[in-house]
DNA sequence: CCGGTATCTGGGAGCGCTCCCAAGAGCATC
DNA sequence: GATGCTCTTGGGAGCGCTCCCAGATACCGG
């Protein structure tokens, strides 16, 4: 512990061999007689010899570093269990390889500085990016930069970037059709932001099915979901149906259904959209289209360990199948 | 881009000063004339010199990065808003310096592996972790690696090892008191694993203040729950209150509580531990015993950082307060 | 037995940086 | 004007590694 680590030297002395013998044992070279290997081997063990990632990362020039940026303000995005399974895909996904998960939220003004500054090449390898928002600057920069990328959710606008995105328009689908098949006749719907790609494609779907335009519009948040779901009831109040584009929105509108006197789902049924844990203990439990997580964070990874390699990328763009996750509300 | 990215050889150059004195301004050293700083720092700006870290690093031998590991087999703990909120104040107190923020889960064999062969000086300057499980042994080995090392959680045995906790023992005094004051009489309490300090302190505290011994045990989860409130029942089928040391916990309680045909909180009062977001949609909402996870990460980061600084760390140990969060289970 | 080829090896060079030493410059003092 | 400070400066050394080249060795066929 005080006494220095072993250095990729000493390795050869100890196994009698010279410096580039025993690098080219470490880094996997087939150019090295088996004696040689074993002796460089039996040395490692020995000395319990670990590579020093700086002196490497200085003369290779890669840092064997990811990124995974959460460009969000505020604490929403963050919070749910989607993120959570996201970055366990990841995780699970580069487990297999040498390559290290930096993570950067970005919040506040310092945190957003901070990104800028270290997302390059100087830093990471790539970046793999949570950022609903078409307005943010920091895709595009990082593009700009050269540096790999892949987006969570599909960009709305500006450069064709790589991504990996749920099938939100099916998903939409998926709950209007179900609501058709339950007999429902005057169906509403509360979608999320229209400057979100996730926003638009929900509703596209869902409008594909179910037609109509008992529409309001919130932010994904639970607030902006009651609001969207007293203004719906003021419009229609022999509503007997409406979608939530997220699960949030999906718990608000119920507090306004109940507190109206409506029973879900005998009187409205509600579907909402992420198929979160927290709506099996919902009143009731709320029945939403459910996006795998979890496989959207190694697909991220695998698209970009395709970049990493350098190889051309065949594929830019993933989208994983949602499906419908009957609890009781619908 | 093509072009090699400025070095601190070139930014002399440029300023016309030598490589030291330009080492010296980027660093910010005060041996440097006002001159000569401003022609570095002109130079540095019109070249958009970024110091490269790997070299730097090669020479400082620190890495400027701090892991934070998650030891935790299976989704539960990861899932958690708990979690969330911990990440959320690490990353905004880190933001204030160079480190970056390395983020490893340990839940899969392979994960493991990387972790214990990543996490010495080579790789990081220090490590939080979050493990709940007194017979993990991740904190021990980076412990004896001299690696500065937070926990997040008290262990439970072992050798004395710094750590943020949040008051777990008034926390479970608050919710024994608030039973006591809502007048109630026959109280019963879930209580958590007593191979996990967080299980302990809860069922101690709550005891100090109800004492009885209407209790069960369960693992954190709701399934455990569910079956520990069905025990719980059997025993003593005229209890009006109950205490679940996690919100899962008691999720699963108030299923088996109303499946019995207890109307909560009327016929029985039910508190959590947790004060999870999911608790606000339940039915009825869970009070519960909120835990300032944000706040947590935060000292958890302060605490590493002293340790980074060299200092010697007066402060080991930093427990946060707990509050009852009242929803309207109880 | 020789030239040619394939295989293996050692070690110099150099990645970009910080550390540190010695030397130069500037100034006050005697 | 010499002496002794302090402040500032340039650049050599070296961190541990990989890359690469030239040399050594082994093996083949003629």
């Amino acid at each position: 512990m005080i006494e220095p680590r072993p250095t990729i030297e000493t390795v050869a002395a100890r196994a009698g061999v010279g410096r580039g013998t025993a690098s080219r044992v470490v880094n996997g070279s087939s150019q090295v007689s088996p004696a040689a290997r074993a002796a460089v081997l039996k040395a490692i063990d020995e000395l319990g010899y670990v590579p020093n990632r700086a002196a490497r990362n200085l003369v290779t020039r890669r840092t064997d570093c990811v990124a995974l940026v959460i460009s969000e303000p505020g604490e929403r995005l963050f919070a749910e269990p989607y993120f959570a399974g996201i970055v366990r895909g990841i995780s699970a996904a580069l487990a297999e390889t040498p390559l290290q998960l930096w993570l950067s939220m970005v919040q506040s003004t310092a945190e957003r500085d901070r990104a800028n500054r270290f997302l390059t090449r100087e830093h990471v390898d790539g970046v793999m990016m949570l950022s609903q928002h078409g307005d943010d600057p920091l895709p595009g920069k990082v593009l700009a930069s050269g540096l790999p990328l892949v987006l969570c959710g599909r960009p709305l606008a500006g450069p064709e970037m790589p991504f990996v995105d749920a099938d939100n328009e099916s998903g939409g689908r998926l709950a209007g059709q179900h609501f058709l098949d339950l007999g429902r006749r005057r169906i509403a719907t509360i979608a999320g932001p229209q400057d979100m790609a996730a926003g638009v494609a929900r509703l596209q779907g869902f409008r594909d099915v179910v037609g109509g335009d008992l529409v309001e519009y919130g932010d994904f948040s639970e607030e902006s979901g009651a609001r969207a779901m007293a203004a719906l009831l003021e419009r229609e109040p022999a509503l007997d149906a409406v979608f939530a584009a997220s699960d949030p929105m999906a718990f608000g509108a119920m507090r306004v259904l109940k507190a109206a006197g409506r029973r879900i789902p005998e009187d409205v049924a509600v579907i909402g959209f992420d198929g979160s844990p927290g709506g099996r203990h919902s009143d009731p439990p709320l029945t939403s289209v459910f996006q795998p997580a979890e496989e959207m964070g190694r697909e991220m990874t695998r698209l970009l360990l395709t970049q990493l390699a350098g190889e051309v990328p065949t594929e830019t763009r993933v989208i994983v199948g949602t499906r419908l996750e009957l609890r009781g509300s619908a």
